[in-house]
DNA sequence: CCCATGACTAATT
DNA sequence: AAATTAGCCATGG
């Protein structure tokens, strides 16, 4: 299985409501040093958008991270699913990160 | 095989 | 506290 793969699965998994970090990711591969990099190119390479919620990864720091279709587009997906949002940052970010 | 790039992070300034 | 720099992994040319 392709690392984008393994990653596509993974973020598959992540349940409504919640929310995880390219960081966390990295860690759920049993490898160290900066995974999230690559992670983050896997996602921006995924052609199943609709399949994968590719909305529910951000930044480790809370911030909004980027989106293939439009970071306005993942605000609103969030937002839709109950992850509140203001400046760019989310509210609450460590209640709603969800870890594998 | 070497170089450049990116939906990242942590450390420095 | 905001902006800049440097490190690091997988992928594509």
């Amino acid at each position: 299985m392709n690392f984008q793969q393994k990653v596509l699965s993974l973020v598959k998994h992540i349940p409504k409501g919640k929310v995880t970090t390219y960081k966390e990711i990295g860690k759920a591969f049993h490898k160290r040093g900066q995974i999230y990099r690559a992670v983050g190119r896997a996602l921006k390479e995924n052609k199943l958008p609709i399949i994968i919620p590719c909305h529910r990864v951000v930044c480790s720091d809370g911030s909004i991270g980027g989106y293939s279709r439009g970071i306005k587009k993942k605000i609103a997906l969030l937002k839709k699913e109950g992850i509140q949002i203001k400046n760019n940052k989310i509210i609450d970010f460590k209640k709603k990160l969800f870890k594998f």
